[in-house]
DNA sequence: TTTCATAGAATGAATATTCATTCTTGTTTA
DNA sequence: TAAACAAGAATGAATATTCATTCTATGAAA
C-alpha cells in the first residue's frame, strides 16, 4: 500500500467518523482502527487533530468548489449563473450525505468561523464564483441593494437547510422540489 | 438564598459558558465555580449534565415564544403575522447574544436533531405559530403550494443566518435592515 | 431564653473513565 | 545494513460523577 492510500484511508476514516458522530464522538482510536492502521501511524501524516479535521475540509471543500465549477456558465445573465450554483449545492449535497454532515458539524465549530472569517474579509486572493455573482448582481441592478453576507444568508441558508431536512427525511427534494427552491431562494434577492 | 435561586445560578452559569464556549469547552467543574456554587451540588438539581443541557434549552424556548406571542396579530392577514414574528426572531436574539449562541450550538448538536424531530411530526400537542401561518397560508393560497419543512426554511433560515452574521460582526442590523430581510424572506414563499 | 436534635442541603476531594499524544519495538524498503 | 515506516501499548492530562462529611435552619426540650 503506497503513503498516500495510507494517508487517503485516514481522511476518508475520519471523515465518515466525523460527520456520523461528531467531532467529539470520534476518538483517535477509532478513526485509526476504521482506517485499518494503528493509532501513532496517523501522526506521522497529521501532526494533531486539529490539522487533520481542517485538512478533511479543505480536500472537500476543494471537490465541492470544482464540481460548481464545472459547465458554469460564465458570461451568462446573473440569474442563469445563481440557478447553475443553488441547483449544484443542492445536487451534489443529496448525494453526499457525509460530507453534508462533516461540513454541517464543521462550519458549527470554532474551525468554520474562522474560515468563514477569512472568506468574507480578503476580497483579494480567491476567486469566488459566489462572491462574483454578488457583484455582478449589483453592478446590473438585477439584485436587492444589500451587504453581501446578507446576499448569501437569503441565497444560500434556505438551501442547507432543505438539504439537511432531505437527509433527515422531513422532506424529499426531488428534481421539481430541487427547482421550487433555488426559485425561491431567487424570488428573496432578486429586485 | 432560596431553593430556586441557587438553580437559577447554575442555569443562567451554565447557559452562558455553553453559549461563550460551546458544550465541551465547558467543564462542569467551571460551570460551579461561576454559580458559586460546589461541583456536586449541581446534581442535586439536574440528574446529569444532558438532563441540565436540555433544560435550559426548555427554559429559553418558553421564553422566547412567550416573546413572540406577545402583541401577536391574531386574525391578521398572513403576511402581517409573518412580519410580526420574523421581525420578533431578530429583535429578540438581537438583544439577547447569548441565548442566541446557546441556540445555535444546542440545535447543531445531537440533542436539537431530537428536538426538531418532535416539533416536526408532532402536529397534535404544541400550538405553534409558525405551523399556524403554514396552514393559513395554504388555506388562503398566499403562499406557495410547498412542504412545512421547506415553508420553515425558506422563512426562518435567512433570519438566524442574518442574526449570527450580525452577532460575529459581518453586518450591522439595524430596523430599516431588519425590515429588508424579513420582506426578502416573505418574498421566497409568498406566492 | 438557651440548648440540643434532626433533616436535608451543600460541599469538594476522590474516583473512574476517556482520550490525544508519545514512545518503544518490530517490520519493511532501499 | 541503514533508514524510514508502522503498530499499538503506555502515558498523563482532563473531566463527569459520586459520596462521606460538613453546614444550616428549624423547632422541640429544658
Amino acid at each position: 500500500m503506497s503513503k498516500t492510500d495510507k494517508r487517503n484511508d485516514i481522511l476518508n476514516a475520519a471523515m465518515t467518523l466525523f460527520a456520523e458522530q461528531g467531532f467529539h464522538g470520534a476518538p483517535m482510536a477509532q478513526i485509526s482502527e476504521r482506517a485499518g492502521v494503528g493509532a501513532g501511524t496517523i501522526y506521522r501524516y497529521f501532526k494533531n487533530r486539529d490539522v487533520l479535521i481542517m485538512e478533511i475540509h479543505t480536500t472537500l471543500f476543494d471537490k465541492f468548489t470544482n464540481h460548481l465549477k464545472e459547465r458554469y456558465p460564465h458570461g451568462r445573465p446573473v440569474r442563469e449563473c445563481f440557478f447553475h450554483i443553488g441547483k449544484g449545492i443542492i445536487d451534489y449535497f443529496i448525494k453526499q450525505p457525509l460530507e453534508f454532515r462533516y461540513n454541517e458539524q464543521f462550519h458549527h465549530s470554532p474551525y468554520g468561523l474562522e474560515v468563514r472569517r477569512n472568506k468574507l474579509t480578503n476580497t483579494t486572493g480567491e476567486h469566488d464564483i459566489v462572491l462574483e455573482l454578488y457583484e455582478k448582481g449589483m453592478e446590473y441592478q438585477v439584485i436587492k441593494p444589500i451587504p453581501m453576507a446578507l446576499f448569501f444568508d437569503l441565497a444560500i441558508a434556505p438551501i442547507f437547510w432543505a438539504v439537511r431536512d432531505h437527509h433527515q427525511g422531513f422532506i424529499k427534494i426531488d428534481n421539481a422540489l430541487s427547482e421550487t427552491i433555488v426559485s425561491s431562494c431567487w424570488d428573496s434577492i432578486r429586485i
